[in-house]
DNA sequence: CTGACCAATTTGGTCTGACCAATATTCCCC
DNA sequence: GGGGAATATTGGTCAGACCAAATTGGTCAG
């Protein structure tokens, strides 16, 4: 994400986060911009700018008289992100739910891609999954052959709609769950099995399969996230002991 | 959506509609905020908070030097509606795709739902689903029970993610398309199988087959406004002539 | 001619203080 | 107690100013 080293962004950040964590309750008055202004020690300006902001994220509703804070459940996906990000480890249940639905989303996609693709194509797709499981037994190393997979799979299925929601997604997950190390222990059979499954797919053209195949996968790691993310607490509370 | 009666949402609409016109280069560099102030005879302070609109939308990128055009690719969903309603007749592909996306979305939540639901909900979905089959022959009056029944379905299935998405989904596509006045001609027994399938799906706590009906219902859907906008296009063309 | 370096200019970031119109609030009168 | 007018508050906008960082353009050495 970009630097956000400017005051009007960090106010945005601040008074987003106190939205998150429910300071205000849903339908409140914001201080006024002039209050705002004083208590950050900013010019009206800025406060202007960083509630501008917040009214694109669908936290607030901005009218003459006052602003209101909206409920969460009708914000932007953007706020996923700062709202994971909020306690030191994410909560579980909201990264499960974000796999699930990365995982339906990058089915659909590869559904597309697959009906939609080339025979170079294809083969492209096929050569980038060999690629793939020369590493299935390392994450890590493994991390951006798949994700040049998936980018692939995505410019052949040419979903606009899919290709901003993930962008979204990703944008808000992927960066948090690396930065803080969770690295999901997933097996190399089950990986083999996939790649493997996954080219049946692309040889037969099997949209069908490729989709449920790909929606498995992501819910193997969904769950190996989880484990990954619980272990971490664990680790966490025995420190706060 | 909010009413943007103000110039700050005013110059932002316009530069918006330009970038998604392409009609700057990607990271081409915007005008400066006082040539933009100057163009749009407002003043600096409205056309910084119009560009840090924008930034929201991920359409452009501000820094220290000039503010920055980046790829439509890269922005938020929030743009969808603005580059739909760009042409009097929507891109019927992009529908189309906004349909298969919602599809997959709406059958990840009855899929969670179903597995989640008491026995009370369950009973209050097959309720829903009996006021809907009364109105199974007129769309529009069907169109606030199927909502309902989303809705509920969403509420039950309570993942946050899919929610967020769909809000912006929803923001974006459904507002358009009924200003446009499309209206998809669903065949009434399409209408009752789909209903007499998910109250079967209820019954049997059948997660998959819900799943797999509603996404079939959604690609019925699909078709139906691609025909409502063909005609309507057509009907526009001919206008011209 | 090329490339590195420096100065002038441009640009975004911020502040101050001001005015208007629409909304909230308060107070007074019935 | 209720209704309506006067007042205070709030968002929307503007003008003009200063700073630091980035861009630009020109100069000069190689």
């Amino acid at each position: 994400m970009t630097v956000n080293s400017t005051i009007s962004h960090e106010i945005a950040n601040v008074l987003r986060d106190e939205i998150l964590r429910q300071q205000y309750r849903s339908g409140e008055r914001l201080p006024s911009e002039r209050d705002l202004a004083s208590r950050f020690d900013a010019s009206r300006g800025a406060v202007r700018e960083a509630l501008s902001q917040l009214e694109q994220l669908g936290l607030i509703l901005i009218l003459p008289g006052g602003a209101r804070v909206q409920a969460i459940e009708s914000a932007r996906i953007a706020i996923l992100g700062p709202l994971m990000d909020m306690n030191e480890v994410p909560d579980s249940r909201l990264v499960g739910q974000f796999f699930q639905t990365f995982g339906v989303l990058t089915a659909l996609n590869a559904s597309a891609a697959i009906e939609n693709a080339s025979a170079e194509q294809l083969d492209h797709l096929r050569s980038l999954l060999d690629k793939l499981a020369k590493h299935a037994g390392d994450f890590e190393a493994m991390q951006p052959h798949w994700r040049e997979f998936l980018q692939t799979l995505a410019s052949i299925a040419d979903n606009l709609v899919v290709r901003l929601i993930s962008n979204d997604l990703k944008a808000q997950f992927v960066e948090q769950i690396m930065k803080l190390g969770i690295k999901p222990q997933l097996k190399k059979q089950d990986i083999n099995q996939l790649v493997d499954s996954l080219k049946h797919c692309l040889v037969t053209r099997n949209a069908e399969l490729a989709a449920a195949t790909l929606q498995a996968h992501f819910n193997q790691v969904q769950l190996a996230v989880i484990d990954a993310i619980k272990t971490k607490q664990a680790s966490y509370q025995k420190e706060a002991v």
